[in-house]
RNA sequence: GCCCCGGUGGUGGAAUGGUAGACGCGGCGGACUCAAAAUCCGUUGCCGCAAGGCGUGGGGGUUCAAGUCCCUCCCGGGGCACCA
């Protein structure tokens, strides 16, 4: 019998697919719909193999639910503006634009021979100009809303890519991409308000049961909100100090009072006192790295000023100056509290200021409660505090915030991590910011009517700063006002806000309005959306914001884009190093024996630890070799085999063959089936091998259906293993019961290897294809055998085990447990004091 | 430092509190073959000839019964971080 040659049946089942047009998706259908979505990719210009693991999964539900009966929505576009782009352009001399789109043909073509059913009449780019112009659109919406403003702020410099970046692509103090140290800059950028809807965004994190919970987690952390009071301090120069606590109960704690270096009162203090001025350089020499950090000492400048205590004008707290005072939470001021808090309470050793105990926890002695080397943060009652006393933590918070309120000095107030998003960027390759700057009129949006803002036709990169900056043709305008002489805005829009809302464009991507509300409100949300977990906080942060304020303007009705979220873990090789310690590429080398030697020379290389593929460790393996061997459904195979989706996986070409042995496997089940009825005959009465290979093929199908559900693709293809085992020692089963289990190892293989299923659908005699079959159903009666074995412990130890009818009477099966011969041996004559027996299950006997 | 998530054979990993190790990879033995590839069959947690004993990071606990629940410690991975 001849081998399958994916190679051919792949090429032809991918034509024929598309032929049919059987995964362009109709925008109304009275099936229920179901939107399936992988993050879409950045044009790169080639697959790589996480792409692969990524999209493989997507497609398997996608095909999956299709196959149930839903209408599924899978379309696929590409996240096409960026730096690589312009690097291209700089060093090739090529425009981003063509580089960009010729990827996205060579990225394209590689998708396709991976067989995915997606909806490529759905196709876009973000560097679409109809796609940016409708991002426009929504730019200026967004701004007649009120939800984007501009602001002079100390903004986040990257000196490599040179450009700004939002706080959240900062990571330890270096540019999320570049990894350069960032420097801080004061220049006037646009914002989202993405802190509107701060509160929104964490309460939403609530209905989000399908997400991981990791995920949420990290949200909430980032959003980081607290409770706490703001209150003014009476400073002994005569002004007014705003503070910001979480811990008001501890307010007869305070000891001190500290500004952050770059607090405007410590600014104009430092413009009179030279050694203030030397300390707050002092200050800032401690860089923003993690370590750095760590083993910086708290530092402190006795201002010389005092603060009256709020409850007690005689009492007068030291001003201070502290470095781990930040000036980008809260209000840059706080009030120290060193019994309480673990870094006022380094200070006040440090600088002998006072340390008193406020909160004394129910287990110790009020009078003898003393505070070492350890702040005290948890519960217990209040102490030391006048009309606190005796308060819980709770209370007393509650009580110093209502009396400060009412004494018209403070405020209780939420405070959250979260920072308004930056969104201009200096770069060229992106989607222009709609806005005109003219000398008369100030910032003038541009009239939708004069939309789109084109990108130039070429864009010439030999400039210092920004090229379209450095394009006084493309840069002056005129104002749309006063129709003077005007310059364009010249910034672009962050990436991240391209992928903001792409998802819903998927909809309908031909809409003249950014949104087709009809087609929006039918398929969003995104059902089930995948991809990794890197996006944790960035993209899905700014796509749930977008989102929000999207529904706020009525555009689309769901608050949150993505009801369920899976995030998949990496793609893993062993590493490999030469003598001299260089990386070594797989393909250099070849195993024997669990050792690694190169090809060439056969000298020995060391083999190391499993990592992310990446080019500086040169484990990386590519796609499309593998595909030009096996074809695409044995690497598609691989990658939902035996590692757990959310977890990384390691490439090894071991089991990239045991993937291609298994095709091949089910390949020859099907053509070499001998007599089987032709379909659709009904079935013919069994016997007893028959029966149990009924049961398997029932068993099997019940199974893989509830893996596939829960996304455990890994469980799901073990069960397919087991069904082809099944059927491997079941050739003597009657010709019904086999074809009904080879059709079933086909059709629930096929959502993750479709090719494979069309050739041996076609094998099996059928003229429709897989694509355009239903999901099987299982027989509830055949799922479950009459038959069982029940295992016997004695005193919960394994001692043997009975085979018994199913649903036996319990005392029929402790009889069967006391008679059981290893049991008699365990018992050693003495007798049962108790018989547990579970149904079906376990009997366990305690002696 | 704080917060998550993990730790199961040689290996990737299964396991509603109820027979630990499904399924894959690898190993070993065999069949077919002049031979090899491919394929098929058997076997494979550890110790032991066997009976049996021991086994899910360590220690303790709850339970008739614990990989699973509780406490504690160790190790690995991730996130956050002078956040008041």
């Amino acid at each position: 019998m001849a081998r399958y040659n994916a190679k051919e049946a792949e090429r032809h089942w991918q034509a024929e697919w598309e032929a049919r047009a059987l995964f362009a998706t109709p925008g109304h259908s009275d099936k229920p719909k179901c939107y399936v979505l992988e993050m879409f990719p950045y044009p790169s210009g080639r697959i790589h193999i996480g792409h692969v693991r990524n999209y493989t999964m997507g497609d398997v539900i996608a095909r999956f639910r299709r196959a149930q009966g839903y209408n599924v929505l899978h379309p696929m576009g590409w996240d096409a503006f960026g730096l690589p782009a312009e690097n291209a352009a700089r060093d090739k001399g090529v425009s981003p634009r063509d580089w960009t789109y010729e990827n996205i043909a060579a990225m394209r073509e590689q998708l396709k021979m991976m067989g995915l059913s997606l909806d490529w009449s759905r196709e876009f780019a973000t560097c679409d100009v109809e796609y940016y112009h409708q991002q426009q659109k929504l730019f200026l919406d967004f701004y007649q809303a009120g939800f984007v403003y501009r602001s002079e702020a100390d903004v986040n410099w990257d000196p490599v890519d040179m450009t700004v970046l939002a706080n959240e692509q900062v990571i330890d103090g270096r540019g999320w991409r570049s990894g350069a140290i960032v420097e801080r800059r004061k220049l006037s950028q646009w914002f989202f308000k993405i802190t509107q809807f701060a509160d929104e965004l964490l309460a939403g994190l609530d209905s989000l049961d399908n997400w991981p919970d990791k995920v949420r987690l990290m949200q909430k952390n980032w959003i980081g909100k607290s409770e706490g009071l703001r209150f003014q301090f009476a400073l002994s120069n005569g002004e007014k100090l705003d503070v910001f606590t979480t811990r008001p109960d501890t307010l007869f704690g305070a000891s001190f009072v500290a500004l952050s270096p770059d607090h405007p009162l410590t600014q104009e203090l430092a413009r009179k006192d030279e050694k203030l001025e030397a300390f707050i350089a002092e200050c800032r020499k401690t860089g923003t790295a993690e370590a750095e950090i760590e083993k910086a000492e708290k530092l402190g400048y006795d201002t010389g000023i005092t603060a009256a205590h709020p409850f007690d004008d005689s009492w007068h707290l030291k001003v201070m100056v502290a470095n781990f005072v930040l000036m980008g939470y809260g209000t840059g001021a706080i009030f120290g509290c060193p019994a309480h808090d673990q870094r006022d309470l380094e200070f006040a050793r440090k600088y002998a200021l006072k340390v008193i105990a406020v909160v004394v926890p129910s287990d110790a002695d009020p009078e003898a409660f003393e505070v070492g080397t350890e702040a005290y943060t948890g519960p217990g009652r209040l102490a030391n505090s006048r009309f606190l006393n005796g308060l819980t933590v709770e209370e007393a918070k509650t009580e110093v915030a209502m009396r400060l309120e009412a004494a018209g000095i403070g405020q209780r107030t939420v405070h959250y991590r979260l920072r308004d998003w930056l969104v201009s960027r200096q770069r060229p390759w992106g989607c222009p910011i709609p806005m005109i700057h003219c000398e008369k009129c100030g910032v003038v949006p541009v009239p939708k009517d004069q939309l789109p803002v084109k990108l130039p036709e070429a864009i010439n990169f030999n400039v210092k700063g920004n090229p379209l900056d450095a394009d006084t043709a493309w840069k002056n305008t005129t104002c749309p006002t006063c129709k003077g002489r005007a310059v364009r805005d010249t910034d672009t829009l962050d990436t991240f806000a391209d992928s903001s809302w792409y998802f819903t464009r998927f909809t309908d991507p031909a809409a003249d309005a950014p949104v087709n509300k009809a087609a929006a409100d039918y398929w969003l949300p995104v059902d089930q959306y995948i991809g990794g977990i890197e996006h944790a906080i960035l993209h899905l942060l700014y796509a749930r914001y977008f989102t929000r304020a999207m529904s706020k303007l009525g555009m689309v009705k769901v608050a949150e884009p993505f009801a369920g979220l899976f995030t998949q873990g990496m793609v893993c090789h062993e590493t490999y190093m030469d003598a001299e310690g260089n990386w070594v590429s797989p393909d250099e080398i070849e195993k024997r024996d669990g050792k690694a030697f190169f090809r060439d020379t056969g000298q020995e290389v060391k083999i190391g630890a499993s990592e992310k593929m990446s080019k500086s460790k040169k484990n990386v393996v590519a796609p499309e070799p593998i595909i030009a061997e096996y074809g695409a459904d044995t690497i598609r195979w691989f990658m939902l085999s035996d590692t757990p989706p959310e977890r990384d996986i390691e490439w090894t070409d071991a089991g990239a063959e045991g993937c291609w042995r298994f095709v091949q496997r089910v390949w020859r089940l099907c053509t070499e089936a001998k007599d089987l009825p032709v379909p659709g005959t009904p079935a013919a009465a069994d016997d007893e091998t028959s029966k149990s290979l009924r049961q398997a093929t029932h068993k099997a199908i019940a199974a893989v259906t509830e893996h596939l559900e829960h996304l455990r693709f890994n469980s799901a293809v073990a069960q397919l293993y087991t069904l082809a085992n099944a059927m491997g020692a079941a050739d003597q089963a009657n010709p019904s019961a086999r074809r009904e289990a080879l059709e079933a190892l086909v059709l629930l293989s096929a959502p993750m290897m479709p090719h494979l299923a069309e050739s041996c659908w076609q094998s099996l005699g059928h003229t429709s294809l897989v694509a355009e079959t239903a999901w099987p159903k299982y027989d509830p009666a055949l799922t479950a055998s009459d038959i069982v074995t029940i295992a016997i412990q004695v005193n919960g130890k394994r001692r043997g085990e009975i085979t018994l009818a199913k649903n036996a009477d319990s005392k029929d099966v402790e009889a069967a447990a006391l008679a059981e011969e290893g049991v008699k041996r365990a018992l050693d004559g003495k007798a049962a004091k108790k018989v547990i027996v579970v149904p079906n299950r376990i009997v366990n006997i305690v002696a």
